[in-house]
DNA sequence: ACGCACGGGACTCCCCGTTGGT
DNA sequence: ACCAACGGGGAGTCCCGTGCGT
């Protein structure tokens, strides 16, 4: 805190922040490592001092990236004194706010750039399958401790149920971004729920 | 149209496969077009007397992927003499039956080139959208055939239950690639089957 | 005249007049022969049917440059009934017409062509050289003829003058095209008169 | 600025030479950004470093030229102890000395790209008028000065024979260029001194 | 920790000319 | 006389990564 405030630390970030602006516009391969320190108002040199390459900046993007979901889900997942099934409305509230940003779209870092470099970069991939696992094992123990609580109406396997929302959610966001339709994303959220409700005993009545 | 003219549309044909092929595996920035000639063994001549620019390419490739997409449910989507939730059962069977091709995963060009371009390549954004809306026609119009015919157990769009399952089948691929493992797109259509099942009044059981 | 009037010579002549068109915006290498084609509503076809390649058309296009403005210049080159003093003054208004034209510069494809390509393309410069010598020898033949008639000044070899009044042309175009500025060729114009007049025994007055 | 940085200030000069050197005998458009590099012993790396592209090059090889031109032209432009007419008088000397050089024509960038690209390249275009201007307005100076000692033989403003002047030089060059006869050069400059003395009162006899 | 100059290698696009056929 | 399909070869642009220097 002397008279160089801008830390290391402070400087990955910025160029991790100004990675995932861009590649969630332009995708991976369009994002140049150029455009990311303009961006970012830094330079080659800070960059390749603190990433190995771009692909590793891309993996850092994404833990990132991951980290900060697991912020805004933090009520839905570990406020452990609710009823399970409500903690899951309540995550499926969360995801729909995402689609209330006026000015951008609802889109995932995850989603992009596994869907573009999954066969080409390995460990790209890697980060991308963590952050799925991470969420769907977050959901998959909120299913089952609803099925606990609430018993179910046709027997299912809570992890599955979850890898179900997991891609629904992914894709709904492909399409919401194909059909520049936000709403899309929302309708399809208000039939998980009545999927998910659907799954235990006492189904809960639709929102109004 | 004897021996030389090598058709022209054969010739156009040979480098939308070229570019289908080579873009389900590195998304559309990393596919060259010298990726693509050599691939399709033609040269740049070829490639620019039949498409003004690469998006060209991309828009026609969305287009002949949707084509054959149609040619393999034409079971399920035209075959109007059979239950309308047969074949609805039956269309989700033709997209299982993508996963089981050994060597090469299941994936849709309309995925990953609306995932990478949606912002930034607004032409090809359209043709994706085109695909997915048509697909979605067909299936909307089984569901409410369906519909018709069954009844429903709570009411439901059938346009916005075909959005859902269109959602979750461009995600199922999208996690299954990520993961590596296609047999959680299988798992994701079961509970799509049940999911559709509970639609109607009179459910069928599930497969055993 | 039968059924196919876009006679052999029809078609030469518009590929010749859309090369002109272009050429004189773009110069020479950046006026391709795809663009010539489609200027001239033809193929790459009839182009290589009547010229061996682009530099072929290219002297062809100064040619025919050369001989519309021996058209235009007729009056002043030709009528040996009047005075040749005012006939070089009918010449110099003739030039200063060309600059009123509205919409499009006082260009000449002989600068364009000479400027770009005297020395990478020798048929060209020569094809150049051709048109600047019979103009000079046009004007030189006036410019002795006034000296026959008036008498001069002080001694000047018409030739050498003729050259003055060529260059004194073409820098400008040159220079009015460079300044956006057509006044500034008529201003030429004006001084360039002066400079005749002053060659002569009896000089005529400025006009007003 | 010790040793490795070949200083930035020099790579770009070297860059401006190459293009000087090259387009000034094929013009712009047929100069490549590789044969630049070839010639100057870079890379295209470097190139783009220090130049947005091919065009700002050349903008900045016009601009060298100027300076380098006004170097040249000094002793006539800037020595205000002597005769402004006599200052034309060595001015137009300096001129002739340019179509001495053996080797290589006289020609001048200015006249070269601004003939080339003036509709097409706006911003070399005005580059080169800068240049026009600027060479202009120091002439309009020696001759308004001279017009002030000597007086005129009829009146005239020194700004429009400055650009007669400047005229018939791009033109004297383009037609010795197209007749490869630079000698065509050296009588112009004869007739323009002849010109100039014919405007002020008492003119300087012909040199022998 | 960071900045600048640079290397070398694509990438997209396009261009000139030919060939086989109408 | 004319045309469509194509070959082969760069054009300009830009990008990732390195190395020197502070």
């Amino acid at each position: 805190m002397k008279k160089r405030p801008r830390s290391s630390e402070d400087t990955r970030r910025r160029l991790v922040d100004a990675a995932i602006r861009l590649m969630l516009r332009q995708g991976y391969a369009s994002t140049s490592v150029d455009g990311i320190c303009e961006e970012s108002g830094l330079t080659k040199g800070a960059f390749f001092h603190h990433f190995a390459n771009k692909e590793a900046l891309a993996c850092a993007a994404v833990a990132a990236w991951g980290a900060m979901g697991s912020g805004l889900y933090a009520q839905a997942w570990d406020d452990e004194s609710r009823d399970p099934l409500e903690r899951i409305h309540l995550l499926l509230e969360i995801m729909a706010s995402f689609t209330e940003s006026p000015d951008e779209p609802c889109v995932c870092i995850v989603g992009m750039l596994s869907q573009e470099l999954s066969e080409t970069h390995p460990p790209i991939r890697a980060a991308c399958e963590r952050e799925l696992v991470h969420w769907n094992a977050k959901v998959a123990g909120l299913l089952a401790a609803a099925k606990a609580r609430h018993g179910c109406a046709a027997d299912f396997d809570p992890e599955e149920a979850a890898w179900f929302l997991n891609s629904l959610w992914h894709g709904s966001m492909l399409v919401g971004k194909t059909c520049s339709d936000p709403e899309r994303i929302r309708a399809n959220l208000r039939l998980a729920r009545r999927f998910v409700d659907g799954l235990f005993a006492a189904p809960q009545p639709l929102p109004a």
